[in-house]
DNA sequence: AATGAGTCCAACCGCCGCAGG
DNA sequence: GCCTGCGGCGGTTGGACTCAT
């Protein structure tokens, strides 16, 4: 037994509203303000649910929402925050005056996938399509084919279903409009993918455990910002390559200020939008490991309570990172290696539930950062001086 | 001009979390 | 702790509109 239905569904009106149930509503609000919205209906004289007139009323009769087009600028930012926390539209409007999640996720759903999808990146993932096909090739689809010198060809049956894909999207992916990605070549019954952007670090991204130290930091950091209400404000969280930041909870304050930005957009690409590169927002970008003169500096708490870490892959504990260039460290792939495969510390006793991070790394057990870092036979790579003196 | 395909978006639906009783 | 009502959310759809043939 379901729960019974808001209204009495057969004596309601549906569908398109008229400019007289909009003056109702307006009226009634202009009155009463907005709330209790199951009384709207019988209080304004209308013929609707509920929760239709609270959705008509949020979604278009609002005051503060915009009508125009949406500019380059909040495209970047739609895609940006898409790649970092998917598709939680309510966050995403959140950090845009005047739009509504509907507003966005109709926006992606018709404009920005598409777009993402001709530029050869996979919407879903933000990654290089290519590299998906290739991941399909691993799992057992047509290998990839040398084709030429220089390019590698991937080869897709035609029956092959993508039925992730809604109508307009496999359109989109189907489309003849697009030659420079997808092209029937003379094969009968093939597809040929020619891929425009080379494949990533497969090593990072092949790993499953390096993806959800990702992916955590991601919606962390979006859930952190999410606080704010200024998009200026969000904008320099985002986007500055330095800036004081309060989306990292290290305790290490010359840390935090020196932290460059995690994401993959530089402030040049932001401010210059009209020459800007959709494969920016490529999130491999974002989370491969730092060059080598670049350290990271990983911190874990257990915060099993928090749902962010919980909706990714409990029981894992929580792991938050930041980067910091004020020192080398050779041992950069030793640490994201022993980071990843966290096994090798439930091996030697630690257990990977209640564990922390600190204590694999040899620091003290209490504190939430880390203040040395160790390679794989636990010497020692990295020490932090002013943390170890100055808990 | 007619028609069908494609696009877009407002609105609906079902589910979920939360608060209050 | 359970139940109920409400608001919010994300996925989906109906139909109006546009474009190509």
């Amino acid at each position: 037994m379901g729960r019974p239905p808001c209204c009495d569904k057969s004596n309601v009106n549906k569908g398109l509203w008229t400019a007289e149930e909009d003056a109702k509503i307006l009226a009634y609000v202009s009155t009463h303000g907005t709330g209790n919205w199951t009384s709207v209906p019988k209080r304004a004289g209308l013929k609707r649910c509920g929760k239709s007139c609270r959705l008509r009323w949020t979604n278009y009769l609002r005051p503060d929402l915009k009508h125009e087009s949406f500019t380059p600028q909040e495209e970047e930012l739609i895609v940006k925050l898409h790649g970092a926390i998917g598709s939680r539209w309510s966050i995403i409007a959140a950090h845009m005056p005047g739009r509504t999640d509907n507003d966005v996720k109709n926006y992606w759903n018709t404009k920005l996938r598409k777009k993402l999808y001709e530029m050869g990146i996979d919407p879903v993932t933000h990654k290089p399509i290519s590299q998906i096909l290739a991941d399909c090739g691993t799992m057992g689809l047509p290998k990839p084919s040398s084709s030429s010198n220089t390019t590698t060809q991937y080869q897709i049956p035609n029956n092959t279903r993508i039925s992730c894909l809604n109508r307009d999207l496999r359109n989109a992916f189907m489309s003849k409009s697009e030659p420079s990605m997808i092209h029937q070549n003379e094969i009968p019954n093939i597809t040929t993918i020619k891929p425009e952007m080379e494949t990533t670090q497969d090593g990072l991204w092949n790993n499953p455990t390096w993806n959800l130290v990702a992916q955590i930091q991601a919606i962390k950091l979006v859930a952190e910002a999410s606080k704010f209400n200024n998009q200026e404000t969000i904008q320099a969280h985002y986007f500055n390559e330095r800036t004081p930041s309060t989306l990292f909870t290290n305790h290490n304050e010359e840390i935090q200020n020196t932290a460059p930005s995690p994401f993959p957009c530089q402030p040049s690409q932001i401010q210059n939008s009209h020459s800007f590169n959709w494969s920016d927002f490529l999130l491999e970008d974002a989370f491969v490991p730092p060059p080598q003169e670049d350290f990271q500096v990983f911190s874990a708490t257990e915060s099993s309570s928090n749902q962010l870490s919980d909706d990714i892959f409990s029981p894992n504990p929580q792991f938050e990172f930041v980067s910091g260039e004020n020192g080398s460290c050779n041992g950069v792939e030793e640490m994201n290696s022993r980071l990843i495969t966290h096994h090798d510390y439930t091996e030697e006793g630690y257990d990977a539930m209640g564990g922390q991070m600190s204590d694999i790394f040899g620091a003290s057990s209490d504190n939430s950062f880390v203040e040395a870092i160790l390679d794989r036979d636990s010497e020692m790579l990295w020490e932090f001086p002013d943390l170890v003196d100055d808990p």
